[in-house]
DNA sequence: ATATTTTATTAGGACACCCTAACTTTTTTT
DNA sequence: AAAAAAAGTTAGGGTGTCCTAATAAAATAT
């Protein structure tokens, strides 16, 4: 149905809140390819692909959306992602920092009942190893509240849930602190 | 370093005995194209790439072998396979006749880590859901004994560890038979 | 309102992997 | 050993995903 590189594409996309409600709104080509480190040009090439699937709108020169068509995959693998990330954290003990880079892979992985299984095995986990919300299968994520440290108060006491630069450097920096 | 296509390029090469001792010995082109299911002349191309890295010896005109560089990622791409395969079974509950397919995608993951968790996670097992033995990390292939019904005797009783057909089909006719 | 900058698009090319059709070499048959 | 068959190779295409360089449109600044 979709190739990686699709699900790729729809997955920035909803990172960058490119959603008709409760996003940033449309984003832009330059946006895209920035997130994604894929030159404007080649992004172009496949926003009229996606166009023509379905499962994003655009007008020439204009900025881009996601189709709830497009928006349900994206939120479909973005499930995968965290499902994965979780089991390789809670099953095969990989560290905070490890996990991301091979879930990219298996979030790929196309099969049926795969991930239903797996959260089932996993025992219906709501959010992954960096706190993020896990959607369920019908596409509909946990509207957990959550703000950033910034915006707690001073004295208050509060439990971080995740973060939001999940690179490995950064983790590795907080696995250090405690 | 390799490609999905690559390795599947070399486990197809192992199947078929291309190995220097303990196969069937050098496999033809058309042969590596049958048990693809791709052209004689794509298989060509690709055999030049495979030369060029070493994992495959060839003349021109000549049949092909797998190098020990090849025959050992032919392995470690097995091995793959079967913890995959065991994995899908064991915890997650697929059928004998399912675990082949998201295997073959599984199979392809990169990680340093992750096969060698997984083994873990999975207790060391010794043979896949079809009976067929996991090489370990060294690629070494247990050398068990086995030979076929057709072999054994009447009236001898026998433990069946494995077949050799895997086709959904076959598998899923056993299933019936119990 | 025009000039400048930013953003989007087009044109042309590269690489991986696949194809068919035509050709060459090797093997088998007679 | 010549003819036929089988196996391997080359030539020329196609699709997907990426690139750079050049161009066109839109947004911003003056």
């Amino acid at each position: 149905m979709f190739t990686a590189t699709e699900e790729n594409y729809l997955k920035a996309l909803f990172r960058l809140g490119a959603l008709t409600e409760g996003g940033k709104g449309p984003a832009g080509t330059n946006e895209l390819a920035l997130e994604l480190d894929i030159r404007p040009a080649t992004v172009n090439g496949m926003l009229k692909k996606l166009r023509e699937k379905g499962l994003v709108e655009q007008r020439r020169y204009g900025k881009i959306l996601l189709t709830e068509a497009g928006r349900m995959h994206a939120v479909e693998v973005i499930r995968k992602h965290r499902l994965w990330e979780t089991f390789l954290y809670e099953k095969l003990h990989f560290s905070w920092d490890e996990v991301h880079d091979v879930a990219e892979q298996l979030e790929h992985i196309r099969s049926v009942n795969l991930i239903d299984r797996l959260e089932e095995f996993l025992g219906y986990p709501s959010v992954d190893p960096h706190g993020d919300p896990i959607p369920d299968k019908n596409g509909r994520m946990p509207p957990e509240v959550r703000r950033t440290l910034a915006e707690s108060e001073e004295g208050h006491v509060c439990r971080i849930v995740g973060v939001c630069d999940n690179s490995a450097e950064f983790l590795q920096y907080l696995d250090r602190l405690g």
